[in-house]
DNA sequence: AGCACGCCGACT
DNA sequence: GTCGGCGTGCTC
């Protein structure tokens, strides 16, 4: 008997071949089954859709290629995944086959039978290994708090939105409920997601002590991008097997095969780094509701959600606000700590040109004096943003972006940061010779090196003089050195901290009571409209940062320098009050139509010249005006991206607006076709490529 | 996206 | 004379 199955392969939406394609097979082939077919001149990995016993209507049985071979050793991919696959594909506008293939690991596609039993036999040995049920776990007592979430949980229906401040224990509850739910049932999976891996190992360390000894270290896997092809490879399958009990990855986790998913975590749901940024541009938390969903909608058991964070998104705030989430709060902190007192400067009545207010020096002298740590956060690295000759025009522009190289002194470069082209810092003006050419601004090595000589008579407990050090993208670069640098901070080796965002994220710094933030201003009046959000969470997040440890949170302190002290953000924050802060924002966002009362798509263009991606922008624009829906939505016109060039290329975008996010849909899809013959207008000539962004976070 | 086929410059 | 540049076009 001759079966027909239709099978997905990677073909990107922009080839044409958007959906499955039909081959033939002498076998019945499961859905979920993974395929070798031949495409053109290659052979592809492929996931059969459907395996109908009837031939397709619309063509000839003759021109359909038989399936090359069938990966018979794996069990077929679950309807579940499958339904989130293609929901994924659905809303963010991208072809079935290119998003379903483009979420497996790589090391798949081209991987044998041979090889794949060789795998599975190695992760058949590993399992059964040292896991010991009976194992005594020690584990801290739940708090009330912690137990009145827990109850909630079980009975839950919906998303939960745990609101907790950092430090509140919102760690015990993820292990809690994790606990629970691997008890229940001896096929559970757990999904947790953290922002990135290697900024929160101590989420992973927690989570490996509460659970090896009763599961076996095989119960736990990672799923990142820091991986290698053949580890990601091993720990999907183990995910795909079911011998990982939790899998604990980064946003590209939320794919992950778990035939028995019964709970999904999302840590620091906020955090921008959930919204893929290519390729299919996902959101990883907004995934995660809908998985939970079609997880409990199809097998008997629920399957649970936690979104989880001390400043939720405003998406998910609202949500919760409706009912649609079911907000659980937890407002106390573990070991009853105190949040840091926020401490404003107004930059208005400092002396000229300070850089670090003195009131800030002193309060920092004070903390060392005192044996305690101190932490500045600079979102800038290197030395200056910018290299400017005092006698002529020149200044440091990257030949190749729209935007400034960067001074890096310690290694006398200049960087961009967003194409990565490197010269040397030239010894006089390329322009005039001058050989005064002068930074402008301040970045984290300037910062530390300021510090490092104003703190020079500050004295530690012991008589010995204060320690600077730094940590940014530029020195966690080698493998193993942010570990390293965070076991010298643990150990007392360095006062003062001066880093990027990246240290306000996830480390417990029990030594820490002074946190302080400069250059916060532009994030008060910038036009990306969430960056008040985001300036909130990061100040939050830090602030959580200082004083972990209960016997000395009375008195940590979080300050911020700013020329506009009397911005409604810091009301809210200095009273650590996120609702007041959060009202107020949707307010604003409700007035003005903007997410998420209104429902947003970027279409962006990438061409060698600006004229030709706001052309081609323009041009589908117009092209869209008898579309269905047309009206349902509003075409902005097109606009440059805040750094229109990068790496040579030109980049401008179009905002799509509509009351609805089903309107918005349906118009993008009946779009779609005509966003490929764009490519061939005139005007559009030198255009790159293009994408649709749906739910964007910046527009 | 790959990978063909296809038509024009510098090499064994 | 061939090896190879990357410009269109197709893949069940």
């Amino acid at each position: 008997m001759t079966y027909w199955p239709s099978v997905v392969v990677a073909t990107p939406a922009h080839s044409g071949l958007a959906g499955p394609l039909t081959y033939r097979s002498e076998q019945p082939l499961a859905a979920g089954n993974l395929v070798r077919v031949p495409l053109g001149a290659r052979e592809v990995l492929g996931i059969v859709w459907s395996c109908p016993s009837d031939p397709p209507a619309d063509c000839s049985e003759e021109q359909l290629r038989p399936v090359s071979a069938v990966l018979d050793g794996l069990m077929p991919l679950g309807d579940g995944w499958r339904q989130l696959v293609a929901f994924a594909a659905r809303y963010y506008q991208r072809g079935l086959g290119e998003m379903a293939l483009s979420v497996l690991p790589p090391a798949l596609r081209d991987l044998d039978n041979t090889q794949l039993a060789r795998r599975l036999k190695r992760l058949a040995k590993v399992n059964g290994s040292a896991a010991c049920p009976e194992t005594p776990v020690s584990r801290p007592q739940a708090s009330a708090e912690q137990q009145q979430v827990l109850d909630a949980l079980g009975t839950l229906d919906r998303p939960a939105l745990l609101y907790g401040s950092t430090g509140s224990g919102k760690t015990e509850v993820y292990l809690r409920a994790t606990e629970q739910v691997l008890q229940d049932d001896p096929a559970a999976q757990v999904l947790v997601l953290v922002p990135e891996i290697n900024l929160t190992p101590q989420l992973e360390e927690r989570f490996r002590q509460r659970f090896e000894p009763r599961h076996g270290s095989a119960a736990l896997v990672s799923l990142h991008s820091g991986m290698t092809p053949a580890q990601r490879l091993q720990a999907w399958l183990a995910a795909h097997a079911g011998t990982a009990r939790i899998v604990l990855g980064t946003r590209m986790a939320i794919f992950a095969s778990l035939p028995g998913l019964r709970l999904i975590v999302v840590d620091e749901e906020h955090d921008p780094s959930y919204k893929s940024q290519e390729g299919a541009r996902y959101s990883a938390r907004d995934l995660a509701v809908y998985r939970a969903k079609v997880e409990s909608d199809r097998g008997p058991h629920p399957c649970r959600v936690i979104l989880g964070s001390a400043t939720p998104s405003l998406e998910s705030w609202h949500a919760a606000e409706q009912g649609r989430y079911r907000r659980l709060a937890m407002p106390g902190r573990i070991g009853g700590g105190e949040l840091p007192r926020l401490r404003l400067v107004d930059m208005n009545h400092q002396p000229k040109g300070a850089t670090l207010s003195p009131p800030l020096l002193a309060a920092m002298e004070e903390r060392i004096a005192r044996g305690e740590q101190c932490l500045v956060l600079l979102n800038r690295r290197g030395y200056a943003p910018v290299l400017s000759c005092d006698a002529c025009a020149w200044k440091s522009q990257c030949p190749h972006c729209s935007a400034f190289q960067v001074f890096h002194k310690l290694d006398r470069t200049l960087r961009c940061h967003h194409c990565g082209f490197t010269r040397r810092v030239p010894r006089a003006c390329p322009d005039c010779g001058n050989l005064d050419i002068a930074p402008i601004g301040r970045g984290t090595e300037q910062i530390e090196e300021q510090l490092a000589g104003l703190l020079s008579q500050a004295v530690r407990p012991d008589g010995t003089p204060a320690r600077v050090a730094r940590m940014d993208a530029d020195t966690t670069r080698t493998k193993g050195s942010l570990e390293q640098q965070l076991q010298a901070l643990h150990e007392g080796e360095v006062d003062v901290l001066v880093g990027t965002q990246m240290v306000a994220k996830g480390h417990d710094f029990r030594r820490i009571t002074l946190v302080a933030g400069l250059n916060v201003d532009a994030a008060l009046f910038a036009s990306d409209y969430r960056a008040p959000e985001r300036l909130f969470a990061l100040l939050m997040q830090a602030a959580g940062r200082a004083g972990r440890d209960a016997g000395h949170s009375g008195h940590s302190e979080m300050w911020v320098q700013t020329w506009h002290p009397t911005h409604p953000l810091f009301a809210a924050l200095k009273k650590h009050d996120y609702p007041a802060f959060a009202a107020e924002q949707l307010a604003e966002r409700e007035a003005a139509a903007m997410p998420p009362f209104g429902y947003q798509a970027l279409l962006r263009a990438d061409a060698r010249t600006q004229d030709a991606a706001q052309a081609y922008l323009n041009g589908v624009a117009d092209a869209a005006a008898d579309l269905p829906g047309r009206d349902e939505v509003t075409l902005y016109p097109a606009v440059p991206l805040p750094i229109q060039r990068v790496a040579n290329v030109e980049r401008a975008q179009m905002l799509v607006e509509s009351h609805s996010r089903q309107a918005l849909q349906r118009f993008l899809w009946a779009w779609q076709p005509l966003l490929l013959q764009g490519r061939s207008l005139p005007e559009a000539r030198g255009l790159i490529r293009f994408a649709v962004d749906v739910d964007p976070l910046a527009v």
